[in-house]
DNA sequence: CAAATATACATTAGATTCTTATGCATCCAA
DNA sequence: TTGGATGCATAAGAATCTAATGTATATTTG
């Protein structure tokens, strides 16, 4: 996977768990190279995950006990499904919370952007 | 500074850069204690920036070339006073308009929150 | 049908950035 | 005079991401 971010990609760190666990809170279950797509369709490419920060990631939620995996045969290749846990699923509520708040806070601090029309979508 | 944040700081990651330099454009010049004090009382102590993260991104956007800087003598202590070239206004006028861009993004990908009134401001 | 592309997992070295702690020094108020 | 605020700075370690690499199957296309 060969990556070209729209953005920077500064701002990407630090929102690929609330990304991944309120996916999953939509979605119900998801498997690693379906979010990854996903996150790339509903924004238009504007986010692209990659494999080296999604994996890692996966695993060590499921680790921490905030999200299930289930395996699933697709012909001979071995889907990995991951589901959210009860607790990944309050995760992913205040997670999503969360970072609207910081955004609404950002967003006055960087100049009330949102009262500017022109950048409004 | 003992620093103890309403978020869970992972999301201040990667936005460190646009806080500063977009304070900076709004203020004129700023210099590195000023910076944590404003952010503090601007966000109601939301965010608050740690020294150890502050000044050596000061430092590293001045080799950039993105701030200059003059120290002033304040009694026996000095102040050092940043403010943006001709490159870091560029800068701070494009991490603001990516920081916007990328939360609406976000904001939509989660859920579209946005379309929530209890979410709004 | 061969080659390229897409699907699907995973790991790892290195870079970057942040936290936490520490250190130094001055100023002011209790 | 002592603690808190002001004001700078550095540094070890943690956390997380990028970019690269590896393996394998499936599908599309020339």
């Amino acid at each position: 996977m060969y990556i070209c971010l729209m953005y920077s990609n500064e701002l990407i760190k630090g929102t690929l768990k609330t990304i991944v666990l309120s996916l999953l809170a939509k979605k119900g279950r998801m498997y690693g190279y379906e979010i990854t797509q996903h996150v790339k369709e509903e924004t238009d490419g504007k986010i692209q995950l990659t494999e080296g920060a999604l994996y890692p990631l996966l695993h060590r939620l499921e680790a921490e006990g905030l999200l299930e995996t289930e395996k699933e045969n697709i012909g001979k290749r071995v889907r990995k499904y991951y589901r959210l846990t009860e607790t990944g699923n309050d995760q992913a509520t205040s997670l999503a919370a969360e970072f609207h708040e910081f955004s609404q806070t950002m967003n006055r601090l960087l100049n009330n952007f949102s009262l500017k029309p022109s950048y409004n979508v």
